[in-house]
Formats: structure tokens, sequence, C-alpha cells
DNA sequence: TTGCAAAACTAACAAGTGTTAGTTAGTTTT
DNA sequence: AAAACTAACTAACACTTGTTAGTTTTGCAA
């Protein structure tokens, strides 16, 4: 592991705990055992850290939805496997899904604003899925964007109470989410 | 309206913008006309406005599902007045529900404790309702933290696109959280 | 009109912020 | 051997933070 990802590793771990902006520079650096003038030689400041992070997971859950657009054909299946995508990328590192998730709002406004465009069209596109299905005769009339928001909410909240070394392992987290969200918590 | 709550209402607005840690104190007393040391003449300290937000909330939605659990019977009904109480309150003040439900890891460690306490027991009452139905024979037979921790998610997650000037109202909303949590997207 | 409390002000403090400049020791490349 | 690079350091800058002390202004009751 290079320096600069111990420092990433590290400097992710503390805002996940202390928040963004309450993570200062020299919090970093002590986490390391260096100087905070010294992470300047391996990073390019601390917004880069908060960039860095919302942007790689970013791609990473825009990737996996378009390859679940492009292989899988019905909205169940479709929504089952966004789901799946979701919950792996989002489990994978619970730091860095803290930030995607809460500390994006402290971007500076250009990136924000990037970034905010990106995570519409990610909604959309699992948007498109509810409507897909509502075409299919398969899923209720519900409005797309409400329940969309709502589908979202919980999937992202996996990554507030997700503990790897917890009994429910990400595959089985989702295929749950996805059975409640199908078919919800009433028997028929 | 008294100048205090002049105060703490403008200050809750440019903390749901810009976050706790990011308003200074001189931020609130610029939008309310004022020199920051000015605003020691009517709260205590910048921790008193948090404090007292995620505590008034909390208190809210614990009096009203008490309320629920005392007059409703089955599970179903319990549910479904829990989530309208849930939005209810959550929508009532947007700036306020976003510093209860994302801010308080900012509260002192004190203060902290004794909130994570009163979520948790807020929470147990949301779970027990869950367990209720199963007990029933009336919902599904699944894991109950998992369920309830989903649910709330979806609740909470309203306070962040709710719009008072919205087509979708409280009741409306709470109303279609209800039907879809009980059963799904999927039609039968 | 006076007296007084409420509410504003100015000035300052001590601590902490991200970041830059300049330097140094050790290693790698030419 | 000389030059360049890497990664650490110390010191400092310019600014912001929450808060306090002390003072002045304001508005109302007597």
């Amino acid at each position: 592991m290079t320096r600069r990802q111990e420092i990433m590793g590290t400097a992710l771990g503390l805002m996940r705990n202390k928040g963004y902006l309450n993570t200062s520079m020299r919090d970093i650096a002590s986490a390391v055992n260096m100087e905070a003038a010294s992470l300047y030689n391996h990073i390019k400041n601390k917004e880069e850290i908060l960039t860095n992070t919302c942007f790689g997971l970013a791609e990473a859950l825009e990737l996996g939805i378009k390859e679940v657009n492009d292989i899988y054909f019905n909205a169940a299946e479709k929504l089952n496997m966004a789901i799946h995508n979701h919950i792996t990328v989002i489990t994978q590192d619970l730091n860095a899904s803290h930030l995607f998730i809460h500390e994006w709002r402290h971007l500076s406004e250009v990136m924000r604003k990037q970034f905010i465009a990106r995570r519409d069209s990610y909604e959309k596109e699992f948007r498109d899925i509810v409507i897909l299905g509502f075409e299919e005769g398969e899923f209720k009339d519900v409005d797309p964007k409400f329940a969309t928001l709502t589908i979202l909410a919980s999937l992202n909240w996996v990554s507030e109470w997700y503990r790897p070394q917890g009994e429910m392992q990400p595959k089985e987290i989702a295929q749950k989410l996805t059975q409640f969200i199908l078919s919800g918590l009433q028997k028929n």
C-alpha cells in the first residue's frame, strides 16, 4: 500500500467518525504519524479526498447499473440486480460510502453541481426500471419518482448499520431488500 | 415572534443549507442583522441550537408513537398511524428535521449519548409494531430489526425531498408510504 | 423626565484552520 | 560524482472560530 493510499484510507475513517469539516489536516497527519504539511507531498489538498471519494463511488454505481440495463430484460430482474449492485458497492467501503452519501454537500460549488448531475442521472436509471415494470404490467401504478426515492433511501441506509463482521452479508441484505421492496411486509 | 425564535429559525435555515459546523455564529448574526456577540443575549451558545432542536423533535416523535400505541389495536393500523405521525412531525419543520436526522453527531458527548438512547427507544417502539404484526399472523416472518431500519430510512428521507409547495402533502405521502411498506411494488 | 432593564454594540482573546515556503536527509537516476 | 527526486520536517501566514468583558443605545414604565 502506498503512502497516499494509507493517508486516504485513514482520512476516510476519521471523516466517517467526526465528519468532513470536523476532521482537520492535523488530525489526519497525526493519525499517520506525520506533520500536516507533509500530507501535501501525497495529496493535492483536503478537498481532493472528498472529490476522489465521491466521484469514485459515483462511477462504480453508474458502471454497475449500466451493466444491469444491458444484460437483463424484465423489470423485476433488473431491479433485483440493480439493488445487488448498489449494496455491493456501498458495503465495499463504509467510510467512503458515508462521504458519498452525506458529505458531498461540502464539495466546492463546481464539483457539487457535477456530482448532483451524476447522482440525478443514476437516480433516473433506477426510475426507468420502475417505469418499465409498470409498462410491463408487473408493477403497480405508483409515482415512479416517489418509489425510486423511497427505494434508494432504504439502500443507502444500509451503509449506516451494516457491519462486515455482523451476521448479514451483502448478498443476503440485497436479497431481503429486493423481496421487501417488491412484495412488502404484509401477507396476502 | 420573539427575537430568540427569529434567531433560532434563521440559524436552522442556515444549518440546513450549509451544515451545522459550517454555519458560524457570525453567519447567523448577519442573517438577522446583528453582531455575533449580541446573539448571546438571546441564546446560551451555539450548541443550544442543536440540542434544543434534536431533543425537541425526539420528544414530538415519542409523544406521537406513545399515543398510537395507546389508542390503536392491531399492527397494520398501528403502523399506519405511526407512519402518519412520523411524517407529520418530520415535514412540520424541514430545517429542524435535517438537524435531527443528520447533525446530532455534533452534540457534545454527554448529550449525544442521551440522544442516541432516545432514538433507540423510539426505534424499539416501531420494531415492536412489526413484531406484533408477525405474532398476529398478519406480517411476514422478516427480521424485525432489518425491517424497522429500512422503514425508518424511507420515512426520514422524506425530509430530503419534501417541499411544502409541492403537489404531495404529508397525509398523502404517509398514506402512500404505508401502502408501499405493507404491500410493495409488485402486483400479485 | 428619569430610571432601568433589555438588547445591541466594540474589542479582544485564545485556539484552531488549510495551506505555503523553505529546508533537509536519503535515495535514485544520469 | 553530479543532479534530480522523494518525503519528511519546521515555521509561519492569514484567516476564522466560539465566546467573553465591558460599554453604549434603546424603549418602555413610573
